[in-house]
DNA sequence: TACATTTGACAACGCGCCATGTCAAAATTT
DNA sequence: AAATTTTGACATGGCGCGTTGTCAAATGTA
């Protein structure tokens, strides 16, 4: 039995206990990511994700308290890798409304692109898992709409004409660019990366320049 | 035993056994789409939904080959209601660009929100249940986006400036109209359906203006 | 070297489900 | 009424999984 007394725990291969439960942990979403991403989450049992990350089962729940805690690290761990590198993207200065616009979404297809476990993990394998993960999905797809919200408002482009709803829009294009991502990798990344960023850079473009003909216009 | 003699087969009910066959399989549709749409796919079991049903599991296996067939005949019913609902509303003679696009998207969101276990089913539970489940999604998907190309053809705004694809610009725009449909049944309805058309038409009326100004100023 | 902790391999229990089988009661025909 | 088909209630087997537990081997400490 593991001794709970701080007194007696020991170091073992030069790492702490703290350390070694850290680099378990590492491992076992790494091995969700892996497995998961080939074999589906339902086929994600706990054995086979300990088998890939090389521990055994007390392991497992030595870091989480069940197989939807992990999927839910794994999502929230690969949709933060997403977002930062969309944020870092378009942090650049001196960016024009249509530079923000492209050089996000080609941020946003790269790293799908240069990480396909990622992808696989954040367009596929989330649904149907649990009433909890569906609420993490539509939580992050939210949060995408937002963040084209806020652009929107730096970029002058927002409050589109009643009755029509502007987060509603916003949920649109994040769906949208979701929907070319999806079918993207599904046909196994076929099209040009640059093919799909000027297809949904089209679609921004195009609702931007209709927000800016019709406030002139009135 | 059941006799598969044609000359012993009786009527009951005065229904041939051919008619309470196929009753009894509208019954398991029927639980089908209560019990999913209420409880998910994954407590849709074949004894729960046999007890909605009111029938026993020997008669699931006589329509169905297991769980999975059942939700499949469920999915490709009403996602068929869905289409021909729209169909029906653009096949109105006489009708404008824009009046197309919103006659359509209007008996989108209206049969959405008359038939909620319908909106349930085709735009939540479909989700991870299987390979063969996902397939299904993403075709009907397709043949959404195809209708959409279509239509473009018929009104003549379709063939985008390269290097955009205009398969894929019609992918996203069926993207962002299922992720607004999602938001708007995740938020119980919560928005009016005439806020919902017009944010929908918004995003397809720019799509089309754009094409033309691009196309008449080249 | 003696001892305690950590680790890995694996067994064991309980659970729910799918799928099939059993059997008597109900319904219909002859 | 007797015989046969159909039906409903329920039992059974088989399977995989989550979760906990056992125990010896490995690794560290004193």
């Amino acid at each position: 039995m593991t001794n709970s007394n701080p007194a007696r725990r020991r170091s073992y291969r030069g790492q702490s206990p703290d350390a070694r439960r850290a680099e378990r942990r590492q491992l076992l979403l790494q091995a969700a990511l892996e497995v998961v991403s080939s074999q589906g989450y339902s086929n994600a049992t706990v054995r086979s994700l300990c088998a890939s990350a090389g521990l055994t089962e007390r392991y497992f729940y030595e870091s989480f308290a069940n197989r939807e805690a992990l999927l839910g690290e794994l999502y929230q761990q690969q949709t933060a890798l997403l977002r930062d590198a969309m944020l870092n993207a378009i942090a650049a200065p001196g960016l024009s409304t249509e530079q923000t616009m492209r050089t996000g979404l080609s941020a946003f297809f790269e790293t799908l692109e240069k990480q396909p476990e990622l992808a696989r993990v954040i367009l596929f394998e989330i649904f149907g898992v649990s009433k909890a993960m569906d609420t993490l999905y539509y939580q992050a797809m939210e949060e995408f709409a937002e963040l084209i919200g806020e652009l929107a408002q730096v970029l002058g482009i927002a409050e589109f004409s009643k009755p029509a709803n502007d987060s509603m829009v916003y949920a649109g294009l994040v769906g949208a660019v979701v929907q070319m991502a999806r079918r993207w990798v599904l046909n196994g990344y076929h099209e040009s990366r640059e093919s799909l960023i000027e297809s949904s850079v089209l679609l921004f473009t195009a609702v931007s320049a209709h927000h800016q003909r019709q406030s002139t216009s009135s």
